[in-house]
Formats: structure tokens, C-alpha cells, sequence
DNA sequence: CTTCGGAACACTGTATACATGATCCGATGT
DNA sequence: ACATCGGATCATGTATACAGTGTTCCGAAG
């Protein structure tokens, strides 16, 4: 029976920090006070300090000298580059990985798929997150190009408080359960392209949303 | 008159570790003791500890909880997964560089060919290596896709240990110098695809002799 | 001779305490 | 009234000290 505890206080922070920053609890722009944070968790500054270098390093939180850390806020264009990086990583990946694709992938495909549709019902965001990563990763990991898909984790890291705006949406929580259905069925004939293709167009789905929230965020 | 001083003493072991690893003087697989590199530069070890916590989300250093901080070694598979994200990435950029270039973007150019041969004669790889990147990185920076050229800037650092490996030898440093001059022109005639297509090659020049050199390694 | 247990060591992980730099605000002078 | 200077305050940066964990090595038992 292994313990989920983690065997460093900073990676428990480090779990803190990314749960409080997908919930919204710290909102884009507002700074993170070591002390303060510190003393919330019942730590000393120091493993809060080092899972801040971890964050600012994938591009999480800002870091400026004797000032200190804030969450990073991302414009419309800055999100569009994310977007257009990941396209260009995840479809090489894509293409990597379809034809490796085993019956246990497709069963984790498919357990995401329900596990989404589950937490959706629950309407507990953070679950309904969590398992569109696993469906996405699932599509990825197989490729066998570590590197990659932890190049395309930073990117969905650094993208994801604006994700979990646009699951709030029951309209667009439906739309992506379709879309993750064709691309299971997609997956299940390994047709590359398809696959390839289906989720350009999911993305795309997702940026013209995420345009629409940001354009009234700044309004 | 501005000193060069760091505000922080991280960013100052950030420097030093980054240039020892470049450098050579801390080999691949070798662990970084804190204790010793604090001692060694008159800190403590609360900033090398941070200083390594960067350089761990670049990949540049291992991290094992209380096993400490190794120096990254890359087997040939990573090292290719490397130079294949660089492609993608690399084209990318370059494509939406190309017809912003300017006067000053194709001086930056040529100006480092120049600092690279001066280097060359000095056989100074540090300074070589730092010019190779400008020249590279003035090809990429005029897109604006800030995010991406971090993401570029990352995977070099990667491989940078590696990279000086190659510069060692006279033979490829002038292969280097005439590929970059081809490079110029094509910037010059602002002829993105020619270009793409002249990266490409240089790339897969520096992945043939980078094979064979971790090849001899491995024996 | 091998194997198991445990104690000593070394290094990392964290807390506490102190130093430094930055910001804000009011006083002072023009 | 306004600008400037200076100090008080706050948060960050760093050092020191201590605690915890992993490893190694040695000795005893089988």
C-alpha cells in the first residue's frame, strides 16, 4: 500500500501551487507571497521558494529579482503561440504514436472519455481537467519521444487557468465529448491523418472560446 | 557605469554552473555536490540549490529527492528527439522571421560569422559557441514568437555540452562557417524555404558527427 | 564464504534568523 | 503647490543550524 504523500515537502507545495492556480484560487497577475503561502501549508519559505523556481521555469509564474513571483497572465497572442507550438509538437507525436497504439491505450482512451463525462456531471472542474489530460497524454505518451510530450505538458501547464474557464461551459463540455469520440474511433482505425486532422479542429474549437472569454476579460 | 554584478547571488551560480557545464568541468553524469559548489563560490547553499532548480526545468541538470543534482547525459535517441523538435520548431520560426528581416537582423548575421572566426583563430569554443548561438538565435528572434524561441533556446541548452564536443575539431568549425555564409544569402534573397531547407542540413551535419562521437563514447 | 543487520557517515531537506533591497509616505525645502 | 529627500516598513535574498534520509561498510551469524 504506497503512500501518494510525496517525499519532499516541495513537491507537496508544488502540487498546492498547480491545484491553486488551475482552481483559480491565485488568478493570473497576483503576486504569490512567500510568507504568506508558507504559512498557509504550515512550511518554512524555503521548499515554497523552490517549487516557485520549479513554476517559473515552465513558464507558470513570473519572476523578477527582489520583487518576487506572480502568476503569469497571458495575452490572446501569447496564447495563440501556445497553440500553434502545441499543434506543431502534437501532431508529430500524433503520428508517432497511432501506429504504436496498443489495446491498453485504447482502453485508457476510453476510460478517460467516461471519467470526463463523469466528473462533468459532478461538475467538478478540476476531475473533468485532469482527465482530458489523461485522454490527450494518451495519445502521445506512446510515441516514445519523452522529451516531446514533456515539452507539450509545459505548454498545457502554462495554459491551463484559461482551460478550466472554458470547461465551465456545459456547451463546450459537450462539444469536446464528441470530438474525443471521433478521435477514439480515429485512434481505433489508425488512421494518422485522421486523427491528425480531428484534433486541429478540436484545438481550434478551444481557441475560438478562449478569443471570446479574453476579449470580454479585457473589455 | 554599469557593472555586470547579478543582482542575486542564484543568478550569479546560475552563470558559473551554466559556464562550468559548458565549459566541460562538469562532465555528463557527474552529481553536484552543494555543498562543494557553495564552498566553492563563498555562498551558502540556499541560492545553488535554486540555481540547480532552474537548470533541473531546462533539463539541464537530474534531480532524485535526496539523491541530489546530476549533470544531464544524453543517450543518442535523446539527443535525435532533441534535433527533431529543434526541426519543427526551428522552421517554424524561421518561416515567420524570414520576410520581417531587417538591415540590423542580417548585420546581427553577419557580424557573428565574424566574431565566429575571430573565436575559431583564438580557439576559444566558449566564445565560438556563443556566437554560433546569436547567429542562430537572430534567425529566430524576429518572428516575435517569444514562447517558441524560449522553447528553441531550451532544447540548445540541452545540448550544449555536446555541441562544444563538435566545435572542437577545426574540420567542422569551417563546415560551420560555410554553411552560415550559404545561410546568409538565402537570408539575404529572404528565401524562407531555401533557407528551411539550408537549416535542415546544417542540422543533420552536427547530428552525424554528434552520432559518432557518442558512439566512440559508448565503446 | 555468504548474507543479514545495524550503526556511522555523508549529503540532502527544512526551519529559523538575519541582511538587503524596494516601496511608500510624510516631511522639508523651494 | 510641487518636487525631492529620507526613513520606516515590508517582502525578498541569504546564511546558519538542525533534522531526515539514503548509503556504505563492517561485523556477526548461518
Amino acid at each position: 500500500m504506497a503512500f501518494k504523500r510525496p517525499p519532499t515537502a516541495q513537491e507537496a507545495v508544488l502540487e498546492e501551487l498547480r491545484r491553486a492556480i488551475l482552481a483559480g484560487e491565485l488568478k493570473p497577475g497576483t503576486q504569490i507571497v512567500q510568507d504568506a503561502f508558507a504559512e498557509r501549508l504550515g512550511l518554512s519559505r524555503v521548499p515554497v521558494r523552490e517549487a516557485l523556481k520549479i513554476l517559473e521555469g515552465e513558464g507558470q509564474v513570473r519572476y523578477s529579482p527582489h520583487h518576487g513571483y506572480f502568476v503569469t497572465e497571458l495575452d490572446v497572442n501569447e496564447l495563440l503561440e501556445i497553440y500553434r507550438i502545441r499543434e506543431l509538437l502534437e501532431s508529430e507525436a500524433v503520428r508517432l504514436s497511432v501506429p504504436l497504439l496498443g489495446d491498453e491505450d485504447l482502453a485508457r482512451l476510453e476510460q478517460a472519455i467516461e471519467d470526463m463525462a463523469e466528473a462533468s456531471g459532478r461538475k467538478d472542474i478540476v476531475a473533468l481537467t485532469a482527465a482530458n489530460r489523461r485522454f490527450h497524454f494518451s495519445l502521445f505518451e506512446p510515441s516514445g519521444m519523452h522529451r516531446m510530450v514533456r515539452l507539450i505538458r509545459q505548454l498545457w501547464d502554462s495554459s491551463d487557468p484559461y482551460r478550466s474557464l472554458y470547461f465551465g461551459e456545459p456547451v463546450h463540455r459537450d462539444a469536446v465529448d464528441r470530438e474525443h469520440r471521433q478521435i477514439l474511433k480515429a485512434a481505433r482505425r489508425r488512421d494518422s491523418e485522421g486523427l491528425v486532422h480531428l484534433l486541429d479542429e478540436h484545438r481550434s474549437h478551444a481557441i475560438d472560446e478562449l478569443k471570446k472569454i479574453l476579449g470580454e476579460e479585457a473589455s
